[in-house]
DNA sequence: CATGAATGAGATTTCATTCAT
DNA sequence: GATGAATGAAATCTCATTCAT
């Protein structure tokens, strides 16, 4: 049972596309090179070219893997959820888990900032990025909380904006800004009816 | 009435500042060159290391004088509010004016990344982001806002984060997010009293 | 029977290391460049680097290889020799050999003084003067020679201090400075008894 | 009282040659830049030329008066010795202050390898050890020293040499080094009359 | 399928020197 | 007498990519 020279080749695609992600959020996208990538994955440096036509397009295709790869399980974490409580209870817990510095936050955030230098990169970033806006929102929908499309908007910005801003030290603990987020996922607006739709005082 | 030495000097460290924001946003924190700043700045390459001590010490001036430059205008907009929904109604419009494409968006999310791997620069962006969540919680307070500083985290990080998302192309016009967002500042709970402090559902 | 990518790899290094050599003479330590490797060596800049992982670790290993095999060849000569005179006879030969203005000697000078400012250098020098003494110690032990350690420290300074003179200008010939020399070495000890102290046999 | 313009120019001239003698030994001949020694001397960049034509002139003075003056301190001790041995306890001394790694001797050598490099300082430099070469052969002969002027370059030269070993390492110390250059000037050579030949008068 | 030597451009930075003030 | 801004060359080193093997 031993390895073809195909298997080699392809443990050593599969190693160059995590060996990518990795470095992305170590060094940020501009920064990694041939041959830190080659070395970060055991491999000769003329390798990199031999599976990838250039290390921009390696970074990209590593990027929207380890992205699509959140996304689904965000999204399957969100169709258990009975309640917007809950959807959101399981955002928070992201909240928790990603706290801004570490791979997949900023993984995410070098690839936000590529996608504006990159055509393609930007258009499939756009893509996970509308998928996720419009699963969560149509969570949101089902259970009558308003406006669902602007609240999985600002919703999603919040939760990367808080990551962002985490990274920068500490902030208010995820417990208040829970409560806090909470509010945007209210299902009904008593008292003075805030009615939804588009004004500005 | 004739320029002095002392006065071309002082105007070419002005120009590359100014260069350095404009290419930050236009080509990315790291790709930046001297040579670029030089041609940009309209000075000989030398001159930017007369200047400055090194390529990112100039980058860090650049960044943080235009986000310190920011803060304050955004400061002395919201001294002029009289309610919150005022106060976030000015920066809603900054979200108008700044779309996530433009230079100065471009020139907050490359540094917020960037200060994840300089120290220096991470410090003293945490101390303007600070700053800022300080003022807006502050305004918040006065106007019986409950948690006015996990609010404040929130609106500031959301107001960021959907910058960043809009950079990726369309989402909800800006009308409909302030809708949403000002659900975060409705100065009283009622109803059903999700009583505000402390707790994971 | 043509030559391999590995064969030309492994010429290029070895005639980067001669050209080295070649210019730390010439040139002095540190005035020796990366062009100027490449272009006394006929390959390009980039091939410096390539091989080396700078400048300063070519220079390194180039004057150590050289070192190495001058010490090991006055090793072998000392072998050879039957008594201290001759060995010391073998030593003049060097000094006739090496003026102080040939590429050896100027090798050995600048070696020692970037040796003062390079940690790693100094310590691989050190080894390899250490080697040297305590072989020349061996012989002059061998042969009665009083204080056979300090004897060899202060002949091979001698030798390494009259290159540099003599790389000012004439001083007295080297037949002359055999004859003086030779004092060091005379097996006995005559006259009032300068008893030696303190010497490790 | 004031200091005139003049004095000032003066103090900075001092203060540049005094930095450039700390500078040479610190960095080594090459790395000395105008910079550097204008900003160790305390001056504004373009005084290093306008008080000197070139840094390198300014290396070759600096470096050229501190080795005169040292030369003729050690001169000054010699016409005190009344034996060959008092005159080399005085040399000997100079071994213990100067270890080979303090500013002087780094300086002495690394003029010594400069000069391999420049006409007007090898000359210079030339004259400097030959004027103590001469003096200390001419103590030597008053103390019927055989070979009194191989005996003194070599004398000269085991200083040096020695200076330039002790940089790399612990070796044999003073005390042992003393015993055994006392051999060189034993005033008279018993047993098997090695016949000096042709010395130089 | 993989290698690794090579290339030439371009990165940051430092340099000695000049010159208008 | 002194200044300090500017220059343009050159320093070291890294780069993505190509290609012969």
């Amino acid at each position: 049972m031993n390895t073809t020279a195909a298997d080699r080749g392809r443990e050593a695609r599969r190693r160059l596309l995590e060996a990518a992600a990795e470095l992305i959020a170590e060094r940020g996208w501009a920064a990694v090179s041939t041959r830190m990538l080659a070395e970060r994955a055991g491999v000769a440096p003329g390798v990199v070219h031999y599976h990838f036509s250039s290390v921009q397009a390696l970074l990209t295709e590593a990027a929207l893997a380890v992205m699509h790869d959140l996304i689904e399980q965000a999204g399957a974490g969100m169709e258990r959820a009975h309640t917007p409580g809950e959807a959101l209870g399981l955002m928070i817990d992201f909240l928790t888990a990603y706290d801004g510095r570490d791979p997949v936050s900023l993984l995410f955030a070098e690839t936000y900032l590529a996608a504006g230098r990159d055509e393609d990169l930007r258009r499939s970033l756009g893509e996970v990025v509308t998928d996720f806006r419009r699963a969560l929102a149509g969570r949101l929908a089902e259970h009558q909380v308003p406006s669902p499309d602007a609240t999985a908007a600002v919703l999603a910005a919040a939760i990367d904006g808080i990551m962002l801003h985490r990274a920068l030290g500490p902030g208010p603990d995820a417990t208040d800004l829970t409560a806090v987020l909470r509010r945007l996922v209210a299902p009904t607006e008593p008292g003075p009816p805030a009615k939804e739709q588009g004004d500005t005082p």
